[in-house]
DNA sequence: ATTATCTATAGATCTATAGATAATGC
DNA sequence: ATTATCTATAGATCTATAGATAATGC
């Protein structure tokens, strides 16, 4: 279904032996498997021939599938949380259409976004994504100084469910225009929603 | 991980035979299943468990998994089809808040637009999605008599995303307060984002 | 000598199917 | 007699681990 190791599996020359730099391949290989295909539809072998290297290297670094997904959430809360750090009223749309904008088929399987979407089952890995996305819309929802409050904070939200619903729309489902459009496309729609939900 | 059979899965008093009522039953509870847990993760024994019937009879009435996958996604389908015709401006944002209303946890787990977002792998299921997802961004675009060009095209695809990423706030990552927030604090925030987006 | 990586395999699923059982209708 | 439903099981994965191999550093 999801088996065939993806082209640049096959690395032109061995590497030097590393162990930090297998572990990152791994990280990196598997956030693409894991946004793509979701969790349960990933097998460590998928992610270990992406990787090109043994299946036993992923119990060994990350003790378990489980502990790998772990890792690569972490990963991607970081990224989000850095993203988010200080955002003013007026970057917010800026930051949203650069975090969507990308127009390769590659930058979009690496949208942290997306990998919040994916769940493994296990509790704390649910909570991990439900802190990081509201952290995200309190963010938002202050934004310029506002005051705010629950009406403010739901239309955060509401924001955020916007983003969360183009980056689906285009990486998962590849639904034109919509999956096609580029950043200048985007802007326009994108600042009036914020514009409609957040008055400053 | 998802196992555990749900609590009304017992049923009180064994029915008659029926065929047909027996099909629709699995049905309903793996469209559930799939959109609690998604199609990877669930498997035809929780679902036969839910139902209180013998898994087997999941490939006697549907063939596969994927079958039964694919005859949910036909009934998404149709559900969301009805809904969306002949729909003008102004009905828009009502017809959305209600569909993003259901307040209990059940009412969620029906929702069409949701098993939309689950993948199985197989490629002709991925293209009744896209389908479905085209059709209702193009009456969207075209709500009202407007003219449709590709400028719209894309702004109605900016408020279908704006509703299927509430839809996943509220369902899947149960984000509060957008979670808990009911039709009367919706319809604000989303008659704005309509306005924003289609204007007249 | 250390440790990054691989081999081989156990044990636990999961889907699908062949064939048996038992409820229903004539 | 028909057919809705269940039993039993084959065959295909999939994850995890114990222990072997081999590249690297001292």
């Amino acid at each position: 279904m999801s088996g065939e190791p993806s082209a640049q599996a096959v690395q032109p020359e061995r590497r030097r032996r590393n162990a930090a730099q297998t572990r990152q391949l791994l990280m990196h290989k598997a956030r693409v498997r894991f946004i793509r295909d979701g969790y349960a539809a990933t097998t460590v072998r998928d992610i270990a021939d992406d990787a090109g290297v043994n299946v036993a290297l992923i119990n060994r670094y990350f003790t378990s599938k489980e502990g790998l997904f772990e890792a690569c959430l972490g990963m991607a809360v970081n990224d989000i949380r850095s993203n988010t750090e200080n955002v003013t009223l007026e970057q917010i749309t800026e930051r949203i259409v650069k975090r969507l904008a990308g127009d390769t088929d590659d930058a979009r399987l690496q949208d942290s976004l997306m990998l919040l979407l994916r769940t493994s089952g296990d509790e704390r890995v649910n909570d991990m994504r439900r802190e990081i996305l509201e952290a995200v819309s309190e963010k938002l929802a202050a934004a310029g100084g506002a005051p705010v409050d629950d009406q403010r904070l739901l239309r955060a939200q509401v924001v955020l469910s916007t983003a969360i619903g183009i980056t689906l729309l285009r990486s998962s489902l590849r639904l034109t225009p919509i999956a096609s459009a580029d950043e200048q496309d985007l802007i326009g729609p994108l600042t009036d929603v914020v514009n409609a939900l957040l008055p400053r």
